[in-house]
DNA sequence: CGTGTGACTGACC
DNA sequence: AGGTCAGCCACAC
């Protein structure tokens, strides 16, 4: 069923218009608070894989007063992906630091910082018992 | 329809 | 440690 029904925009909630995009933004909220997660990350996650600048489009369409962690998404190298000096790199990087969230230099840490799914988890467990 | 442009990534040099 | 490149895919021209 891709476009059998079209959508009334109309009748649509006025916040969170794209529901291509419902998958992506529900990851993101599972980002627990004091952790972040990689674009690749957050792709894998919603079921897209390698996708993972699909990711920072649908981030780039969220609504400012939208309900989700979005500045808990950085790149695989453990930065901020937007222009260091920009507004956008300030207010992300205090909202981490709000969550103490620690960067060294301009990087983050992920060995410390990336939030690890539960699934992840389980397999590391797996992987490392006896 | 071809091209360029991203809130990207991993491989390679 | 830094640059390039090929995947990646929606979108604007």
């Amino acid at each position: 069923m891709r476009s059998s029904k079209p959508i009334k925009r109309s009748d649509a909630p006025a916040t969170l218009g794209h529901e291509r995009f419902e998958a992506i933004w529900t990851a993101v909220a599972a980002i627990p608070f004091g952790k972040v997660a990689t674009y690749g990350q957050i792709a894998e996650h919603a079921g897209l894989p390698r996708r993972a600048r699909l990711v920072g489009q649908a981030l780039r369409q969220l609504p400012s007063d939208a309900d989700i962690p979005w500045y808990r998404v950085i790149n695989a190298r453990g930065e901020i992906s937007f222009p260091s000096g920009s507004d956008a790199y300030r207010r992300q990087m205090t909202l981490l630091l709000a969550e103490k969230v620690e960067f060294k230099g301009s990087r983050i840490d992920l060995s410390r910082f990336q939030w690890t799914d539960a699934a992840i988890g389980s397999l590391d467990e797996l992987l490392w018992k006896p």
